[in-house]
This record gives C-alpha cells, structure tokens and sequence, in this order.
DNA sequence: TTGTGTTTTATTGCCTCC
DNA sequence: GGAGGCAATAAAACACAA
C-alpha cells in the first residue's frame, strides 16, 4: 500500500474492487487524526432505497473480511436526500449550532452518521456567513452610492457660492473705488447685505462641505476594506463589526457637523439626542500607542487604527471618545478607542 | 456528449475554550 | 489535552451551454 492513500473497496458490480483514495497533505496521519478526534469517516449513510448503513473505507485488515467485499460495499460522495436536507435545515433555523444530543437525535432521525450531520451543520454555517456578508456589501454599497451623491451636491453648492461671493465682492469694489460719498455708501448697502448674506452661506457651506469630504475619506476606506474583505484570504474585521452595528441601528448621516471640520457628531444610542463626537481625519502612522497619547487610564478600551471603525462605531452611540486634551492634531496622529 | 462552472460533502490543520 | 469551531481546500455531484 502506497504511503498516504487508504483502501476502500468499491461498490456497485459488488466485484471487490479495490480503491486506492490520496488523504491528502495529512496522509495517513491526518487520517489517523481523523480517528483520533473520535471521526469514524462514513459517506453516504443511509443508502437510498435500501436503508443500510455502509461505512465509506475500512482498515486494510478489514478488508481481507469477506463481509466488506460483499455487503459493505463502500460508496462515492453521496448527496443527502431533499428530506434530509429539509429537515437538516429546519433544524439548523432554530439554532445553528448543534450539540452533542441534538446532533446524535438529527443523527438518529436521518440515518446519518454523527459526523455527517455535523459537517452539514458546519458547511451551512459556512454559506450562511458568506451571504450575510454579501448582503451586507449590498446594502453598505447603496448606502455609500447614496452619500457620495449627497457629498457632490455639497460639493457643487460650495462651489456655487463661492463663484457668488466673488462676483459680489468684485461689485462691491467696483462701486467703493470711484466715489466715497454718503450716497454711494447708501446705494451699496444692498450688494453688502448680499455680499454678507453669501459669506454667511458661505461659512455654512464650507463646513459642511469639509465634513462631507473627511467623510468620503471614511467611506473610501470602508470600500477598500469591503473588497479586501470579499477577496479570498480576507477575515472580519472591527471596521466591519462596527459597519454592521451602523446598519442594523439604520443610523445615517443625519448627524450635526461640527465647526471644527474634522468633527461629526451623532446621535447617541436608540432615540436619545446625545450627541456622540466623531473624529474624522487622517491618521499618520496607524495606531496611537495608549503611552504615547499622554492621556488617563483607557482600561477597558480597545484601539482603533482605522477612522471607519471609529467614525461607524461612534455613529452607533459607542463610547467612542476623543477629548481635546489627548487631542494629536499637532503632530498628524489622532488617537481613537472605543468602550468594550 | 463534453467541457466548464457551481454546489455540496468531506477532510485537514489550526485555534480557542474548558 | 480533548472537543468543537472555523478557514481553506479537495473532490464528487450536478447544471447547463455549445
């Protein structure tokens, strides 16, 4: 017998063949794993039609029995039947993980190994994550396309009322420089009060659209991090814990922008008009060292390098907090942690 | 019929928890 | 250290177009 490969005699004509099945990198020892953990390995289970249970391979010395040539037949990969699997679903809805009497009773009900039911519980576990997590890029998706559309019409006002205080100022001038006189003064109170009125805009505007774009700059970000999620090799992360808990609060945008420009602030948890702050900013060299910030005790607090994750998790009500005193505008670095 | 892409079943190795 | 979970992967089964 060739090292890492298991005989299993074959089935079908019943003529003993016998079937030579690779382990793969594990080999014999992964096998001998395998029985180590207690995994009798069986396929197929319950044969169709015929209600025997076959084990899938047997050992070598079983296999000089007579009995596994002729009755034990081992099987291929066989597919559960759809009331197999119907009733393995309706399980897995009431609770997706499986104990040892739930998964020995499923067993027992289904003619199945143990082990069967048990992988089953595990695969479907497996594709039920996968479509949370496209759901989830779905829905993150159309929220960002919306708020990229709110952010360029910002854009576009800023720039409309820019071009108006321009213009206005130039009128301004335009009446002071030749005259000087009382009556010309009377005459240029309107475009001042204009001029004014679009200053004040202006201000607003300007605000507004400061916070819009360090809010792209988290969204970017979110992007990013949702297509190295989707790319194989990629595993959770806190940017998308905190995305989730953003979505499942339904909280939007609908936040107050704070004059600071780099500040958002949220309404804090289900209903309450507290309001949490929100830095949003450019963070130099990743993660803020808790020494290094020169701020008190954050036990009990968990750093976050990525402004997504603090800017989502702060929208959700966290306590997510960044005081002016441990402020690290001075230097580039703003440090963020959130209460667990 | 055949080639190809997708889904399902199962294995392996690593990790965490008790 | 054992049990169980998960990610990655293999491989059989299946679907479907050409």
């Amino acid at each position: 017998m060739e090292p890492g490969r298991l005989i299993f005699n074959t089935s079908g004509s019943g003529n003993g063949q016998m079937l030579f099945m690779d382990c793969g990198a594990g080999g014999i020892a992964g096998a001998a794993g395998m029985f180590h953990r207690g995994v009798r390995p069986v396929l197929g289970g319950m044969e169709e039609g015929r209600g025997v249970k076959r084990p899938f391979f047997t050992s070598p010395d079983d296999m000089l029995e007579e009995e596994y040539y002729d009755e034990q037949l081992p099987e291929k990969k066989r597919r559960l039947t759809p009331e197999q699997v119907h009733l393995l679903e309706r399980s897995f809805e009431e609770e997706n993980k499986l104990e040892p009497e739930r998964k020995t009773e499923l067993a027992r009900k289904l003619g199945l190994q143990p082990r069967q039911v048990a992988v089953w519980f595990q695969n479907r576990r497996a594709r039920w994550k996968t479509k949370t997590l496209e759901r989830d890029f779905d829905r993150l998706k159309a929220s960002f396309d919306a708020l990229r559309a709110d952010h360029d019409a910002l854009l576009q006002d800023n720039h409309r009322l820019r071009s108006q205080v321009v213009t206005l100022t130039e009128k301004m001038q335009d009446k002071e420089a030749p005259e000087g006189s009382f009556g010309a003064a009377a005459d240029a109170s309107e475009p001042e009060q204009a001029a004014a009125e679009a200053k004040a805009s202006l201000a607003d505007a300007e605000e507004q659209a400061a916070a819009a774009e360090a809010f792209e700059v988290v969204q970017q970000q979110l992007h990013v991090k949702d297509e190295e999620r989707l790319s194989p090799g990629s595993g959770g992360s806190a940017v998308l814990d905190a995305r989730d808990a953003l979505l499942g609060s339904g909280c939007g945008l609908a936040g107050v922008v704070d004059s600071s420009v780099d500040s958002y602030c949220f309404p804090g948890g289900a209903g309450g008009d507290e309001y949490h702050e929100c830095v949003v900013g450019p963070v130099a060299g990743g993660i803020q060292s808790e020494e290094d910030d020169g701020a008190g005790s954050d036990e009990g607090c968990s750093y976050y390098p990525d402004d997504a994750a603090v800017f989502f998790a702060a929208a959700q009500g966290h306590g997510h907090h960044r005081t002016d005193d441990d402020d690290q505008q001075d230097d580039g670095q703003i440090s963020y942690w959130m209460w667990n």
